[in-house]
DNA sequence: TTGACAAACTAACAATTATTAGATAAATTC
DNA sequence: GAATTTATCTAATAATTGTTAGTTTGTCAA
């Protein structure tokens, strides 16, 4: 079943990254278990022993498969964080920040969709190995919406650190429902980011007590 | 390294039975690829073979406890929806039914997280055959969201279908990062009712928010 | 005691796995 | 053109998998 990734793409991407990308492809798809060498080896145009002398063992496929999925991510969300004027707004920010994230999932699917998937189910050691990386990565957004909160004036009761729980986990876990192209991912990202800032209840209307 | 689950429970609880909760124990655990039907048998204190007298196939064993990680948290959230009185406010409502999904989750932590993390990994006929029970308890929290919808004023630039899945993804996703007795629980309760409500920005005037 | 049934067992099967060893082809360097 | 390195191959290994067949053990009824 498996077709050849890119007939021609061989010269353009190096040899190793034309593996990457068949290991993430099929990690994201089936799964960390149920993807073996030879099926990774057969996307990328040849036989499951010649995987060998680009990566040490499996695990050393599937750690670099984790880490770009994360690092593309943090990058993108970085640069468009970076590229706005120093007294954004609350709402700016975490528009940009929620909508660069969600586009960053989308465009670069298999590395980031296998990242969140597969997490759970590889091995300790390399689980281990990968964690400092995301922490990075939350202690990055905790400092987004501690920002945030000097902005915009945040409710004082609300626990910063569940929003942040919150946050990512939506994010991450909208690979499982959303479809569609850019314009509805930019409609969820605003969505997000406007029902996190002022949830579901309306705001100052007349009768905005109970009956 | 696996121990018997309980040595002396054989009585108390049925063999079949016996047979699902080591299956559910290890599949939250270790993932579904990565539990055989070696490591189910000998937590249950028996041989993989005598799996067969209980379950036609190892798919078999995987699809009951999936529906069990669903049928036990759909009946405890209704049981305490149903207990509130008719005239309930969206507060109470909400923080009722999450309260009540997250210790579901926690109590039965074996077949809900199992169900949660493997569901991803299961071969498609599997997955075909539970989606119905999932989608009825989607469609719950549909109705249970448009009735605190009807109870209080929402803003109805809101969308209920978005709101509805972020606070499903956010339940369920708990689970990777919780850690903590019944009383941590109903304040992550307590907190993603009242974040969903009310947002985390200050609301103004300061009137119309909490009771 | 005999018979029947349930619940477990042992042993084997064919398939698949990650990994290694060693051979061969192609490309690059000298 | 020779030598070397890089990239791939074939073939084999030992382990593990779900599943089946056939057998033993224990319990209860007649």
């Amino acid at each position: 079943m498996p077709v050849a990734i890119h007939p021609s793409a061989e010269i353009a991407a190096g040899t190793r990254q034309l593996v990457l990308d068949a290991a993430a492809r099929l990690f994201r798809t089936q799964g960390y278990a149920n993807t073996s060498l030879r099926e990774i080896a057969a996307l990328a145009g040849m036989r499951a022993a010649s995987l060998y002398h680009y990566f040490d063992s499996r695990d050393a496929i599937v750690a670099e498969v984790l880490r770009l999925g994360v690092e593309q991510v943090f990058d993108d969300v970085r640069h468009a964080v970076d590229a706005l004027p120093a007294d954004a707004d609350a709402l700016a920010l975490l528009q940009t920040a929620v909508h660069a994230h969600l586009q960053a999932m989308m465009e670069r699917q298999d590395y980031t969709s296998a990242n969140v998937r597969i997490f759970g189910q590889v091995p300790q050691g390399v689980r281990d190995a990968h964690l400092p990386l995301r922490d990075a990565y939350e202690r990055y957004w905790a400092s987004l919406l501690a920002r945030c909160a000097a902005a915009g004036g945040f409710d004082r009761r609300r626990d910063l650190r569940l929003a942040r729980l919150f946050l990512i986990t939506v994010m991450n876990g909208s690979l499982e429902w959303f479809q569609g192209g850019t314009l509805a991912l930019k409609a969820v990202a605003d969505e997000l980011t406007e029902l996190m800032l002022y949830g579901l209840q309306q705001r100052w209307p007349p009768a905005a007590g109970k009956p």
